[in-house]
DNA sequence: GTGAAAGCGCTAACAC
DNA sequence: GTGTTAGCGCTTTCAC
């Protein structure tokens, strides 16, 4: 049972006192060269750590960060919080992993558990949050980064720019003649309602075609949702040629129903997908996707948070190329 | 900017001292029916909730849980995290994410560090971790639930009993006639050999079957190790017409080059996996594979940590039933 | 059944 | 450039 080495045990050996060694540590008064080396010799020596308790006791922020996401075990998000992880580690900031479930009572009981406990920046993937949900956290002074579609709150925001990745998209689908095109979007209720849809939506018209209101299909970010939306796509007189889907997980489902009915994929119908999940490249036909980058996003989120730590007053904005990715389904 | 609730606020609130509302919130000393009503509306009228890093630093334990893992992006520890989370939550417990990338040196910083921050408890799976290594853990008093395939140092244990399952592997790839049986495990170095490797070699005789040393390919649990591996095992002389892989990924991996080869799975090789991660019914063909069921791990996990917060002396071990999952690759 | 008070280890204001 | 010290909010011992 190795007894805890503390801050006096450190400053003893280092025949200082615990005020100089609590500043080495934080660099936030001079320190005499010398006074400096021994301190941290006695820190090696000892094997000192701070305690992160008391610390956060005495500030007032832990050292904390909570994910808070829909589905963590969406593979878009789990990659997202292997990054931020890794990304905050240096910096002693642990990720603290938060589902919500998609639900809005969950996102905000995690946004009010955040300020109570004091976390030291949050990183969020709202889903059926309002941005005035955000107002507890700002209030509280507690760095938020959201990563979403559109901006969102008072906040720092980690955003993807689709245009280009979208129009390329569009190119190929309307290169292969296809003009009847349709979407699998996200809920109704969604914040902000689908920014992917608003975006395919506005960028149809340059291809010589449009979103009919009949093919734009609502639907949770789920499996089961993809594919009942596939199939009531196929029950349209005016059936789709081309699906787009809000996200890979949706698409998959869509191609599931579509092997049920025996419709040919990318034959009678290409699908489109977003995210590049981990498995888009795994399905059959592979899945042709719209890529955001779970990686870059997390980087900029980290470092982002860094930024904000670091004092930085303002909020920022960073913008993360999506890419698209032309495989075999479209 | 909402100032904190303190408990001292809510003594003043309830008559009482906050020495009582401390019991109150515990239930570690008698409190008068009455005080405890009055101190409950308290709290509710002030929307107090404990400041945890008081307590902390006043306990010398976090209400932090690690899970380390190998690769938090891997769909199987993905949802095992989800889980964890989710039944930890109503104890007031947070998890936080801890990747390891299959490195010692990282599995053990991070048990060093459990330690230092005084968590309250630790979910492993291992990896190149010793058994010794978790003395740390122990020595500091810090419950620890190790999820892995075979037991590991003096500490809880949830193992997934792959018995049965394996065997019904076995009877359908041989009653396809497959008789020339190879595996792509994991790599030499890793804890404990690699147990499904055992499992497997120990269950082959009885089908009148076994694993030539020259079948046995080891290797890292990524795609890219499937694929070498697959790559090695088409060039042997007594080719296989049976390749169990030790995850999904790998397994994935192996169909990767099976493809490019232009093998046909599983009409000239049979593909078994292990996990049935997320993917495995996405691929084509369908894997078939090994079940070890994630949320069950995850809810056994969070089970037995409890119970040992509760005071639990011994260590106790839970077995999960693995479940072979029959699809299309065997 | 309840209260008073010490003290966990750190940070930062203040003093020199 | 360095030291002294108050106090963050809680738990728990001791006293009644």
């Amino acid at each position: 049972m190795q007894e805890r080495v503390t801050m006096a045990d450190v400053a003893r050996a280092a025949g200082v006192s615990s005020a100089t060694v609590s500043y080495v540590l934080s660099g936030k008064r001079a320190v005499a060269p010398q006074t400096r080396a021994a301190v941290e010799s006695a820190i090696a020596e000892l094997g000192f750590t701070v305690n992160t308790a008391a610390r956060s006791l005495r500030t007032g922020r832990s050292s904390l960060v909570a994910l808070i996401v829909p589905d963590i075990a969406n593979p878009f998000f789990a990659q997202l919080a292997a990054t931020l992880q890794e990304e905050l580690r240096g910096m002693g900031i642990h990720v603290v992993v938060c589902n919500t479930r998609a639900r809005r009572d969950e996102e905000r009981a995690l946004l009010a558990e955040a300020v109570q406990q004091r976390f030291t920046g949050v990183v969020i993937t709202p889903f059926r949050l309002l941005p005035r949900d955000m107002e507890t956290l700002t209030a509280a002074g507690i760095p938020a980064v959201v990563s979403a579609d559109v901006p969102f709150g008072p906040v720092d925001l980690v955003t993807p720019d689709a245009r280009t990745a979208t129009r390329r998209a569009l190119e190929r689908v309307t290169a292969a003649q296809r003009r009847r095109i349709a979407m699998i979007a996200g809920p109704r209720d969604a914040t902000g309602g689908d920014p992917r849809l608003e975006l395919l939506r506005s960028l149809a018209g340059q291809f010589g075609t449009a979103l009919p209101r009949e093919l734009v299909i609502r639907g949770e970010h789920t499996r089961e949702a993809g594919a009942a939306g596939f199939a009531r796509l196929m029950d349209r007189r005016y059936r789709p040629d081309a699906v787009f889907c809000a996200n890979d997980v949706i698409a998959i489902g869509a191609m599931d129903k579509a092997r049920e009915l025996g419709i040919d994929i990318p034959g009678e119908v290409a699908l489109v997908g977003h995210d590049d999940a981990a498995f888009a490249s795994l399905v059959h036909p592979q899945l042709t996707t719209i890529r955001y980058p779970a990686d870059s996003v997390g980087r900029a989120a980290a470092r982002l948070l860094r930024e904000r730590l670091d004092g930085r007053p303002v909020h920022r904005t960073v913008h993360v190329e999506a890419e698209f990715v032309a495989r075999d389904s479209a």
